[in-house]
DNA sequence: GGACCTTATCAACACTGTGTCGAGAGTGTC
DNA sequence: GACACTCTCGACACAGTGTTGATAAGGTCC
């Protein structure tokens, strides 16, 4: 069985779904659980998840490698944790600005964007560390699944509210939209946390994306 | 020394830099290094790069595991070959293109997209496997970088010949949307190549991207 | 035809990393 | 003081990577 599948058999065990560490108990052990999820952003901040191995969690965590396993199935659980967090985080900053986007769409979708924005940014290193497992790993690939479908589903039914009330022009599928546009945000931020070139510059990121944003579901392009 | 860093070091050696499998000569030693990428794009269509090993290429190829590090230094070595290729079919489309986009330059634009989209589906398995090599492998980046940076240029410099003559109106740096179009096409057409969810679907891929690409260059929006 | 190079091959090895097993130590608690 | 439960780790088994060294198998030059 290779890692990838392994994080992905936790559930087999009594504790609620949402831990992802531990099995059932609760005691002093909740100190390295927390050391090694310290251990594991600290490193991330360093180098990327292949280049940290269970040993330098488990060392890092003043434990031996066997000890790890007692707290974590597996490195990719550690981070999948450390991602459903941010997730959350992410998550709420969204419900909150979607109740201030029914008066004002065009405003409310700059907070938008720049609460998704600023989320990730803030934690860099664990956003890339989730980037980098869902190319290996099915659950962190359901996880994420999960953050763009809630976006798209919010996005895609503002562009409609805003089509029904005829502020935006009609066009191509609201849903396809939707997905399209969440889709280069994230890529686009994923280039500038990474470092990759070409990037937009930090300081330019949001008013080049909200520029798009708002030409894609408002503007109108007459055909020639 | 990691994999990634191994497979960058190729160069060492007295081949053309372009050569990135076997070292100087040429022998029948050839149908060996063929039967390996051979069997490197026929694995990659049935699972994912990481879960494929060196003995499956060498025993694919009908060769032992030490025989295949005579003619490639790693896997990585393998795809990336493989990737050189895809890379130069879709830049020389691109350069074809680009001719016929002076005079026509929104049609020119769809062509230029399909066959960008086109190119890279035909080998959906390739074009998975170098993204999943990217995560790994900085030569892999680079690489990507480099189609990325081109396809940028051409764009920005498309943009800003549209606004120049007036049939585009001024707004965000050209560099900028370029980069945040091209990037949104990448990963909106990986997330359909890889069955992601939500994804566009594939027959209405090229319209949906068409019209996000001209309303971001031609349409403006009235502030408010 | 035999000394010599080059190409090509692979068994055996050294190493890194993962995950498991089983034998304990420490801390209750009835 | 026997049982249970949490916690720990040395030692193991295993998978994968990349290297070494011995050895063919063929060409070529004299």
């Amino acid at each position: 069985m290779n890692p990838a599948q392994k994080a992905g058999s936790r559930a087999s065990g009594d504790a609620p779904a949402t831990a992802r560490g531990r099995r059932p108990a609760r005691a002093s052990g909740d100190d390295r659980e927390r050391a090694i999820l310290e251990t594991a952003e600290r490193l991330l901040e360093e180098r990327p998840l292949n280049e940290i191995s269970v040993d330098d969690l488990a060392r890092g965590a003043g434990i031996s490698r066997p000890t790890f396993y007692f707290y974590f199935p597996s490195k990719d659980a550690v981070v999948l944790t450390i991602v459903d967090r941010l997730v959350a985080e992410a998550d709420a900053g969204r419900e909150e600005t979607l109740a201030r986007l029914a008066s004002d769409p065009r405003a409310g979708l700059r907070q938008g964007l720049e609460g998704f924005y600023a989320a990730f940014r803030s934690r860099r290193a664990v956003a890339l560390a989730a980037a980098e497992l869902r190319a290996s790993n099915a659950e962190a690939r359901q996880l994420w699944s999960q953050v763009m479908e809630g976006w798209v589903a919010d996005v895609a039914a503002i562009i409609e509210a805003e089509r029904a009330r005829g502020a935006a022009p009609p066009g191509q599928p609201a849903r396809d939209l939707a997905i399209a546009l969440v889709q280069m945000n994230e890529r686009a931020q994923y280039a500038s946390f990474a470092g990759e070139e070409p990037a937009i510059a930090d300081e330019r990121m949001l008013d080049v994306l909200v520029e798009i944003w708002l030409r894609a579901i408002y503007g109108d392009v007459a055909p020639g």
